[in-house]
DNA sequence: GCAACAGTTGAGCAACTGTTCAACTATAGG
DNA sequence: CCTATAGTTGAACAGTTGCTCAACTGTTGC
Protein backbone atom coordinates (compact mmCIF):
# COMPACT_ATOMS: atom_id res chain seq x y z
CA UNK A 1 0.00 0.00 0.00
CA UNK A 2 1.72 3.65 -1.07
CA UNK A 3 1.87 5.71 1.21
CA UNK A 4 0.12 8.51 -0.92
CA UNK A 5 -3.11 6.30 -1.23
CA UNK A 6 -3.40 8.45 2.53
CA UNK A 7 -2.92 11.63 1.30
CA UNK A 8 -5.29 14.45 0.39
CA UNK A 9 -6.26 14.80 -3.20
CA UNK A 10 -8.44 15.77 -5.18
CA UNK A 11 -12.27 14.34 -6.31
CA UNK A 12 -10.78 11.88 -9.50
CA UNK A 13 -11.32 14.02 -12.46
CA UNK A 14 -9.18 12.67 -15.16
CA UNK A 15 -8.46 16.19 -15.64
CA UNK A 16 -6.58 16.36 -12.74
CA UNK A 17 -5.28 12.89 -12.99
CA UNK A 18 -3.49 14.51 -16.29
CA UNK A 19 -2.32 17.88 -14.38
CA UNK A 20 -0.55 15.56 -11.52
CA UNK A 21 1.10 12.86 -13.70
CA UNK A 22 2.48 15.97 -15.95
CA UNK A 23 3.58 17.59 -12.32
CA UNK A 24 5.91 14.71 -10.99
CA UNK A 25 7.53 14.27 -14.57
CA UNK A 26 8.74 17.97 -13.88
CA UNK A 27 9.75 17.22 -10.32
CA UNK A 28 13.33 17.13 -10.41
CA UNK A 29 14.79 13.95 -8.39
CA UNK A 30 14.52 14.14 -4.56
CA UNK A 31 18.41 14.89 -4.08
CA UNK A 32 18.52 17.22 -7.01
CA UNK A 33 16.01 19.40 -5.53
CA UNK A 34 17.72 19.68 -2.16
CA UNK A 35 21.17 20.09 -3.77
CA UNK A 36 19.00 23.42 -5.74
CA UNK A 37 17.51 24.57 -2.03
CA UNK A 38 20.22 24.01 -0.63
CA UNK A 39 22.72 26.24 -3.14
CA UNK A 40 19.58 29.35 -2.82
CA UNK A 41 19.79 28.61 0.89
CA UNK A 42 23.30 29.72 1.00
CA UNK A 43 22.40 32.58 -1.14
CA UNK A 44 19.54 33.83 0.89
CA UNK A 45 21.72 35.67 3.60
CA UNK A 46 22.50 39.32 3.88
CA UNK A 47 25.71 38.52 4.91
CA UNK A 48 26.72 35.96 2.82
CA UNK A 49 25.45 38.10 -0.26
CA UNK A 50 27.65 41.18 0.97
CA UNK A 51 30.17 39.05 0.88
CA UNK A 52 30.06 37.81 -2.54
CA UNK A 53 29.95 41.42 -3.91
CA UNK A 54 32.53 42.88 -1.60
CA UNK A 55 35.60 40.23 -3.12
CA UNK A 56 33.99 40.41 -6.69
CA UNK A 57 36.26 42.90 -7.64
CA UNK A 58 39.13 41.50 -6.44
CA UNK A 59 40.16 38.74 -3.68
CA UNK A 60 40.07 40.10 -0.24
CA UNK A 61 41.25 39.24 3.39
CA UNK A 62 38.70 38.15 5.94
CA UNK A 63 39.51 41.14 8.20
CA UNK A 64 39.19 43.66 5.24
CA UNK A 65 35.53 42.15 4.29
CA UNK A 66 34.84 42.35 7.71
CA UNK A 67 35.62 46.44 7.63
CA UNK A 68 33.32 46.79 4.36
CA UNK A 69 30.54 45.09 5.89
CA UNK A 70 31.03 46.35 9.29
CA UNK A 71 31.04 43.15 11.21
CA UNK A 72 33.51 40.74 13.35
CA UNK A 73 36.05 38.83 11.76
CA UNK A 74 34.18 35.94 13.49
CA UNK A 75 31.35 36.40 11.98
CA UNK A 76 32.43 36.69 8.65
CA UNK A 77 34.26 33.88 9.18
CA UNK A 78 32.05 31.71 9.32
CA UNK A 79 30.00 32.78 6.44
CA UNK A 80 32.86 32.41 4.31
CA UNK A 81 33.21 28.95 5.76
CA UNK A 82 29.77 28.25 4.77
CA UNK A 83 30.56 29.73 1.44
CA UNK A 84 33.82 27.59 1.18
CA UNK A 85 31.67 24.28 1.45
CA UNK A 86 29.80 25.12 -0.50
CA UNK A 87 31.93 25.56 -3.47
CA UNK A 88 31.18 29.18 -4.01
CA UNK A 89 34.29 31.06 -2.95
CA UNK A 90 37.91 29.94 -2.87
CA UNK A 91 40.94 31.33 -1.21
CA UNK A 92 44.82 31.64 -0.82
CA UNK A 93 47.05 32.06 1.94
CA UNK A 94 49.69 34.94 1.77
CA UNK A 95 51.47 35.24 5.10
CA UNK A 96 49.13 35.95 7.80
CA UNK A 97 46.34 36.74 5.04
CA UNK A 98 44.05 34.45 3.83
CA UNK A 99 42.78 36.10 0.55
CA UNK A 100 39.03 35.06 -0.64
CA UNK A 101 38.07 35.44 -4.30
CA UNK A 102 34.65 33.88 -5.82
CA UNK A 103 35.11 30.68 -6.99
CA UNK A 104 32.85 31.03 -10.48
CA UNK A 105 31.09 33.18 -12.66
CA UNK A 106 28.94 31.30 -12.69
CA UNK A 107 27.49 32.15 -9.54
CA UNK A 108 27.86 35.91 -10.18
CA UNK A 109 25.24 35.85 -13.09
CA UNK A 110 22.78 34.27 -11.48
CA UNK A 111 23.04 37.14 -8.64
CA UNK A 112 22.87 39.61 -11.43
CA UNK A 113 19.75 38.14 -13.19
CA UNK A 114 17.92 38.14 -9.86
CA UNK A 115 18.93 41.63 -9.28
CA UNK A 116 17.75 42.44 -12.33
CA UNK A 117 14.80 40.36 -11.31
CA UNK A 118 14.54 42.23 -7.96
CA UNK A 119 14.55 45.64 -9.87
CA UNK A 120 11.98 44.78 -12.17
CA UNK B 1 32.60 59.24 16.15
CA UNK B 2 31.61 56.44 13.56
CA UNK B 3 30.82 53.11 14.64
CA UNK B 4 33.43 51.16 12.39
CA UNK B 5 36.31 53.08 14.20
CA UNK B 6 35.54 50.15 16.87
CA UNK B 7 35.25 46.80 14.41
CA UNK B 8 38.01 44.84 13.60
CA UNK B 9 40.54 46.07 10.30
CA UNK B 10 44.04 44.89 9.26
CA UNK B 11 46.97 46.91 10.27
CA UNK B 12 46.53 50.30 8.01
CA UNK B 13 48.66 49.46 4.50
CA UNK B 14 47.61 51.47 2.12
CA UNK B 15 47.03 48.24 -0.14
CA UNK B 16 44.10 46.93 2.31
CA UNK B 17 42.91 50.44 2.36
CA UNK B 18 42.24 50.57 -1.62
CA UNK B 19 40.71 47.10 -1.72
CA UNK B 20 38.23 48.19 1.45
CA UNK B 21 37.55 51.28 -0.79
CA UNK B 22 36.32 49.37 -3.94
CA UNK B 23 35.03 46.69 -2.10
CA UNK B 24 32.41 49.56 -0.58
CA UNK B 25 32.31 50.81 -4.04
CA UNK B 26 30.94 47.51 -4.77
CA UNK B 27 28.57 46.54 -2.39
CA UNK B 28 24.95 47.25 -2.93
CA UNK B 29 22.58 49.33 -0.94
CA UNK B 30 21.48 47.50 2.26
CA UNK B 31 17.57 47.56 1.14
CA UNK B 32 18.71 46.13 -1.64
CA UNK B 33 20.82 43.31 -0.39
CA UNK B 34 18.13 42.43 1.80
CA UNK B 35 15.63 42.28 -1.07
CA UNK B 36 17.56 39.82 -2.89
CA UNK B 37 18.50 37.70 -0.05
CA UNK B 38 15.06 37.57 0.63
CA UNK B 39 14.50 36.76 -2.74
CA UNK B 40 16.92 33.68 -2.95
CA UNK B 41 15.56 32.64 0.97
CA UNK B 42 12.26 31.97 -0.96
CA UNK B 43 13.84 29.58 -3.33
CA UNK B 44 16.05 28.05 -0.72
CA UNK B 45 13.56 25.43 0.08
CA UNK B 46 12.65 22.47 -1.30
CA UNK B 47 8.85 22.20 -0.96
CA UNK B 48 8.45 25.94 -2.55
CA UNK B 49 11.05 25.00 -5.01
CA UNK B 50 9.05 21.92 -5.53
CA UNK B 51 5.68 23.67 -5.84
CA UNK B 52 7.26 25.77 -8.53
CA UNK B 53 8.58 22.71 -10.70
CA UNK B 54 5.18 21.26 -10.32
CA UNK B 55 3.02 24.35 -11.81
CA UNK B 56 5.75 24.81 -14.06
CA UNK B 57 3.63 22.86 -16.60
CA UNK B 58 0.08 24.21 -16.47
CA UNK B 59 -1.65 25.96 -13.72
CA UNK B 60 -2.75 23.47 -10.99
CA UNK B 61 -4.70 23.55 -7.98
CA UNK B 62 -3.84 23.44 -4.16
CA UNK B 63 -4.94 19.76 -3.73
CA UNK B 64 -3.04 18.58 -7.19
CA UNK B 65 0.11 19.86 -6.29
CA UNK B 66 -0.53 18.48 -2.44
CA UNK B 67 -0.65 15.09 -4.43
CA UNK B 68 2.25 15.58 -6.71
CA UNK B 69 4.32 16.28 -4.06
CA UNK B 70 2.78 14.23 -1.35
CA UNK B 71 2.21 16.69 1.32
CA UNK B 72 -0.98 18.07 3.05
CA UNK B 73 -3.31 20.61 1.75
CA UNK B 74 -1.69 23.09 4.86
CA UNK B 75 1.78 22.62 4.18
CA UNK B 76 1.25 23.21 0.62
CA UNK B 77 -1.01 26.22 0.87
CA UNK B 78 1.48 28.01 3.79
CA UNK B 79 4.11 27.96 1.38
CA UNK B 80 2.06 28.90 -1.24
CA UNK B 81 1.18 31.90 0.46
CA UNK B 82 5.00 32.92 0.67
CA UNK B 83 5.22 32.06 -2.98
CA UNK B 84 2.07 34.52 -3.36
CA UNK B 85 3.97 37.11 -1.15
CA UNK B 86 6.90 37.04 -3.27
CA UNK B 87 5.03 37.57 -6.76
CA UNK B 88 6.87 33.99 -7.65
CA UNK B 89 3.04 32.66 -8.64
CA UNK B 90 -0.33 33.44 -8.97
CA UNK B 91 -4.00 32.25 -8.99
CA UNK B 92 -7.10 32.42 -10.18
CA UNK B 93 -10.47 30.77 -9.36
CA UNK B 94 -12.54 28.46 -10.55
CA UNK B 95 -14.95 27.20 -8.37
CA UNK B 96 -14.02 25.58 -5.45
CA UNK B 97 -10.63 25.31 -6.82
CA UNK B 98 -7.62 27.90 -7.13
CA UNK B 99 -5.29 27.29 -9.76
CA UNK B 100 -2.00 28.64 -9.27
CA UNK B 101 0.81 29.29 -11.96
CA UNK B 102 4.36 30.94 -12.48
CA UNK B 103 4.06 34.77 -12.50
CA UNK B 104 7.51 34.95 -13.94
CA UNK B 105 9.26 33.53 -17.03
CA UNK B 106 12.26 35.70 -15.11
CA UNK B 107 12.40 32.88 -12.20
CA UNK B 108 12.07 29.85 -14.30
CA UNK B 109 15.32 30.98 -16.18
CA UNK B 110 16.90 32.26 -12.63
CA UNK B 111 16.40 28.26 -11.53
CA UNK B 112 17.19 26.88 -14.74
CA UNK B 113 20.90 28.75 -14.68
CA UNK B 114 21.03 27.19 -11.21
CA UNK B 115 20.19 23.98 -11.72
CA UNK B 116 22.72 23.94 -14.67
CA UNK B 117 25.51 25.74 -11.84
CA UNK B 118 24.45 22.61 -9.88
CA UNK B 119 24.92 19.60 -12.34
CA UNK B 120 28.84 21.44 -13.06
C1' DG C 1 61.08 32.32 22.69
C1' DC C 2 57.41 35.53 22.78
C1' DA C 3 54.28 39.24 21.71
C1' DA C 4 51.03 40.77 18.18
C1' DC C 5 47.93 40.03 14.72
C1' DA C 6 45.01 37.09 11.13
C1' DG C 7 42.00 33.71 11.05
C1' DT C 8 39.27 29.58 12.64
C1' DT C 9 36.34 27.08 15.64
C1' DG C 10 32.83 25.31 19.11
C1' DA C 11 29.40 26.32 22.53
C1' DG C 12 25.57 28.98 23.65
C1' DC C 13 21.63 31.61 22.76
C1' DA C 14 18.00 34.31 20.64
C1' DA C 15 15.46 34.61 16.49
C1' DC C 16 13.49 32.44 12.71
C1' DT C 17 11.34 28.57 9.76
C1' DG C 18 8.42 24.75 8.24
C1' DT C 19 5.16 21.33 9.45
C1' DT C 20 1.17 19.73 12.05
C1' DC C 21 -3.24 20.28 13.97
C1' DA C 22 -7.62 22.20 14.53
C1' DA C 23 -10.74 25.63 13.36
C1' DC C 24 -12.31 28.40 10.00
C1' DT C 25 -14.42 30.37 5.13
C1' DA C 26 -16.41 29.48 0.71
C1' DT C 27 -18.38 27.13 -3.03
C1' DA C 28 -21.10 23.13 -5.25
C1' DG C 29 -24.73 19.84 -5.24
C1' DG C 30 -28.67 17.81 -3.29
C1' DC D 1 -30.62 24.51 4.55
C1' DC D 2 -27.23 20.87 4.93
C1' DT D 3 -23.26 18.28 3.80
C1' DA D 4 -18.91 17.55 1.50
C1' DT D 5 -14.87 19.27 -0.46
C1' DA D 6 -11.15 23.04 -1.53
C1' DG D 7 -8.52 26.09 0.52
C1' DT D 8 -6.78 29.30 4.19
C1' DT D 9 -5.23 30.51 8.65
C1' DG D 10 -3.16 30.89 13.49
C1' DA D 11 -1.02 28.64 17.33
C1' DA D 12 2.32 25.50 18.81
C1' DC D 13 6.36 22.91 18.52
C1' DA D 14 10.76 21.09 16.82
C1' DG D 15 14.54 22.02 14.13
C1' DT D 16 17.65 25.28 12.14
C1' DT D 17 20.32 29.54 11.63
C1' DG D 18 23.50 33.45 12.49
C1' DC D 19 25.89 36.12 15.76
C1' DT D 20 28.73 36.54 20.03
C1' DC D 21 32.19 35.22 22.98
C1' DA D 22 36.21 32.96 24.34
C1' DA D 23 39.69 29.90 23.27
C1' DC D 24 42.46 28.23 19.95
C1' DT D 25 46.13 27.77 15.66
C1' DG D 26 49.49 29.77 12.68
C1' DT D 27 52.52 33.27 10.92
C1' DT D 28 55.49 37.49 11.41
C1' DG D 29 59.01 40.23 13.54
C1' DC D 30 61.58 41.35 17.46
Amino acid sequence: MNKRDHLPECEAHEEHADLIAKGRELLPETTELYDLSDFFKVLGDSTRLGILFAIDGAPMCVCDVAAVLGMTKSAVSHQLKVLRQNRLVKYTKVGKNVFYELSDDHVRDIIEKAREHIEE
